[in-house]
DNA sequence: AATGAAAGCGGACCACGGTCCGTTTAGGCT
DNA sequence: AGCCTAAACGGACCGTGGTCCGCTTTCATT
């Protein structure tokens, strides 16, 4: 009666996922992302990505929990690339130049990014996991560089502070209610840093 | 064939409101107000306030163009009280006191407020006319502070940067999801008008 | 008071997100 | 290979937001 608990026991917990759940899931990503880049975020619709991939839509939910939780993992894989370059691409984005350069460059590539895909954002608001998963990812950079610049205070807040005007919503209203054009928007945000950073 | 246009012309555009039509508003405000009261925002369902105002249903999308446009309204029935206060209230709020302590008088109400009010707001989002409407009114009044302030910059911008990080959202992803309590966003916010006003 | 037309009204109707549960299938065990 | 169980599947079903269009009401004019 030997028996190993599991081939690779390894990260105990998740017990693995089944081949055809595996397939599945790819087949939807992949109709998920064909449709938003053939007819925009409003045409995903669970029904007509679930006929897509070929199942049903029962299993589109199984998978992603809402329509929320599929746009975040759509979302997820689109800002993968971008993760890497933040944390090991090249500089001034990545690793290698002064902390202020790297915050600055990260508050005009996330501003840039979130407006490119704004909608995505919005039709991903609302799921519960992945909002705090990709929010942490920026948090954490914020606050490691603040940290590397030695900002006294309460960092955590501060980090709040300069990630809450990059949000969609925001950068939304002023571009397109406000009518203020993106390179106002970036210069405000570095004042900001500036103002927030040298005590 | 002698016309006055209107009886009163004065604002010349709004055609005036049929009694009807008064009415009915009225008994739809009226009906969603005890929804929210005695069963909360999400019991707030069209059908429900269409029935118990004894309505149609077209008439409640007639009168507030979609849920959200009926929930904006319920919010500025209840801001009005607030924005009295801001404008013509007792001090540190209301005009009489420096405007570094309305600033932060402002930001300590508009944090609370904002907080308990989060359901309503959340379901409020996405009302095109109101969501400026009311943004518009604490925008402004910000920006008038920092003026008096005498604040150096881009002033717009600089108000955005104050007032984002009071936007329910984020409110609700620090104390519900961070475990942040209220008093440290309070002092957080101090903290970041220290930081934007002294140059 | 009668009239005409614009504003308002109502509720059947549609599309979409989300749930449920009976059926199918993967894949470890013997 | 055959079995057994947990996982996965599918699609009928439901509630809700939003639209549409033929009918009704208001009210200015005469």
């Amino acid at each position: 009666m030997s028996h190993e608990p599991e081939l690779l026991p390894l990260l105990g917990e998740p017990p693995r996922e089944r081949s055809d759940a595996a397939r599945n899931r790819d087949a939807l990503m992949c109709a998920a992302k064909e449709l938003v880049d053939s007819a925009g975020v409003d045409a995903v619709t669970m029904d007509a990505v679930a006929e897509r991939a070929g199942v049903g839509k029962g299993t589109v939910f199984r998978r992603f929990g809402s329509r929320a939780g599929l746009m975040a993992a759509l979302l997820d894989a689109s800002e993968a690339a971008w993760q890497g370059d933040v944390m090991g691409g090249p500089p001034p984005l990545g690793p290698g130049a002064p902390p202020r350069e790297r915050l600055l460059a990260f508050g005009r590539s996330r501003l840039v990014g979130n407006l490119e895909r704004a909608a995505l954002v919005q039709a991903a608001t609302g799921a519960q996991p992945r909002s705090y998963a990709a929010y942490s990812f920026t948090a954490t950079h914020v606050r490691y560089l603040l940290h590397e610049l030695g900002v006294r205070g309460d960092i955590d807040l501060l980090t709040t502070a300069l990630l809450a005007p990059l949000e969609v919503p925001i950068l939304l209203q002023q571009t397109q209610i406000e009518g203020i054009d993106v390179d106002r928007i970036v210069a405000g945000w570095e004042d900001l840093v500036a103002r927030v950073v040298d005590a």
